[in-house]
DNA sequence: CGCGCGACTGAAATCGTTTCTAGGTTCCGC
DNA sequence: GCGGAACCTAGAAACGATTTCAGTCGCGCG
């Protein structure tokens, strides 16, 4: 448990200047190979590691880049940030991970460490699109960062997915099924993702003819927690729906056990469509209809964004839009499909 | 976008030294109120951010630490990185993120990189636990670490779940309900929680006077992807298990599509339990009775131990280990409960 | 043979903060 | 009124690297 090895210490092994040995290490050039050779030597027997501290203070590069989610352990985060930090890993930059859990101050205090800490770049996906503060942070930001799945009023890079494209699709394939009334389960509208959503939904019901009212609204499930209480209540009422389209992504659990306590069966009595192709949507019984999007490639992209800024692209900000594709399983039939007594 | 503030600039607008800056931002001692408002009056108003390259130079602790897991995408390393960036979160630490994929290289090519970066803490759970190459680096790791649920023959605080426990439970179980060819679905035996779980298992047909050689290996299914083909197989084979332990956390999915493919029932013809309660066991139909142990508090006690010994714990290195609870659902029963052509 | 040029190398400045040291006030008690 | 303690404050050193600048050395060319 010695101090670590410092630059003056493989200088002094090598019989050279400190100087010599930042030139041998980094650069190469200037250097004859001879001492090149030496400091290589004395740097491994010494087992040195550059301080990154003294380096980023010198230099201005900290090689490290801050994400920002509200929650890792949501599967769709994880996925996203482990592709983000791969990529970047493979160029050697560290991945600090910030959680917000949804709450504007811990997002506002977290940008803030960001900055205070140096980061080369940012990748966020804010909780609060409109809170002045929060914008302004970002604008301050001196930093390449990267928008995700967010409507921010600021010119920044974003990286987002065809969510309006997806609903639409889906909402066409149960209209076109001939169903009318459809319960959606959404997590709300605070973000890009609900909006845009509800937004393909309600275009789809007007493309068709239809009046969007016919959608039914379960907006207060806005923890996940009350997703099975809400749906319940719903298809116990005095017009259920025949198909529900779960707009959250950690919200298929609780729609389909509350189908279940209700003795309803998929997709007999009610069809389900899910927003996010999650295990459960694979391999329930039977299989959920779902949508999905490539998310290792929404984080890929984010870095490959952050990587170009840093390699000096200084292009306007891009948008960069990926696509949304309905997986059809077995979750979906024609209303009344199960005739009334059939059980 | 203009140069970000420094103290200097701060020490120039309320008219002291940079020295009284530093002391009225940080310790408040040493300074007259005074000089204390002015200060921070004035560190308000340039929006000053202390570069903390600059503080982690000069002083020693940088406020981070370093998680090396093998892949945040894995759901039981989300929810415990998340758990255990929270409560760092809360004491201002930044977390940084780092994963192997399974591949040693990375293992050793980031807690190097994590060293260099001088963290003041490391989570790690290993890939591999017994290179030499990596346990010298960790034995030299001077900082503070904490193993994860690895059998790595270092000193270290290690947190653990009780694998060997629950295993046993999970096997009793079925023994009691009367099976004997028990397949078990295994990622391997390469690190600590797969070990353990095959000992559990063991040691309950002991007890039970059995032999363990009643149970069948999978062990090529060390890619998920050969989980399907493997438990299809096993399943048509000439001896077919009355049971299924799924012994890999990612592996329900593929266990439960090939015995369907099968055209076979859970609970009827194949009795599974899983080892990892996620959205999958709980919400299949029927219910997969399960191995729970709770993750989030792995991860907070990871966490706390690191902050233990950053507030200056020298206690000798401690073990803790979280218990398994084994949750009933409907997918065990006893063997042969359909009968033959009940189909 | 001398001059100049190119290639290396080392000394010193620098990055932005904290902390140590020492100096200067103020205030109190004798 | 003076000595000393207590309290602030400024200045300088230190942290560990990179980078600039200037100097040295060797060699080729005139």
């Amino acid at each position: 448990m010695t101090r670590p090895a410092q630059i003056h210490d493989v200088a002094a092994r090598a019989g050279v200047s400190p100087s010599s040995v930042s030139r041998a290490l980094n650069g190469g050039r200037h250097v004859s190979p001879a001492v090149q050779a030496r400091v290589l030597r004395a740097a491994e027997e010494l087992g040195y590691e550059p301080n990154l501290n003294a380096q980023g203070l010198r230099g201005q590069a900290s090689r490290t880049v801050g994400c920002l989610v509200s929650d890792v352990s949501n599967p769709l985060y994880a996925e996203l940030v482990s592709a983000a930090e791969a990529r970047l890993q493979d160029e050697g930059y560290l991945f600090v991970l910030g959680n917000s859990h949804g709450d504007m101050a811990r997002e506002l205090a977290l940008i803030r460490l960001f900055r205070r800490r140096r980061m080369d770049g940012l990748i966020v996906a804010l909780n609060n699109e409109t809170h002045p503060d929060l914008l302004r942070e970002i604008e301050q930001t001196a930093v390449p960062l990267v928008l995700l799945d967010r409507d921010v009023s600021v010119e920044r890079d974003r990286v987002s997915a065809d969510h309006r494209g997806g609903a639409y699709a889906a909402a066409r394939h149960l209209i076109d099924l001939g169903h009318r009334d459809i319960l959606l389960v959404t997590p709300g509208h605070q973000v890009r993702p609900g909006r845009e959503r509800m937004a393909g939904m309600e275009s789809a019901f007007r493309d068709a003819g239809l009046a969007p009212e016919g959608l039914t609204f379960s907006l207060q499930a806005s923890s996940i927690a009350f997703v099975f209480s809400d749906v319940k209540q719903a298809l116990a009422g005095p017009r259920p729906p025949s198909a529900i389209v779960v707009l959250g992504t950690q919200m298929l659990a609780g729609t389909l056990s509350a189908i279940a306590s209700c003795g309803l069966e998929v997709p007999g009595d009610v069809s389900v469509i899910s927003i996010g192709d999650t295990d459960l949507a694979r391999y329930a019984a039977p299989g959920i209809t779902a949508l999905r999007w490539d998310l290792k490639n929404v984080g890929r992209q984010a870095a490959e964004l952050l990587l170009a800024r840093f390699g000096g692209d200084v292009a306007p900000p891009r948008a960069v839009v990926f696509p949304m594709e309905l997986i059809i399983r077995k979750s979906c039939s024609p209303p009344g499909s199960n005739r009334r007594g059939a059980r």
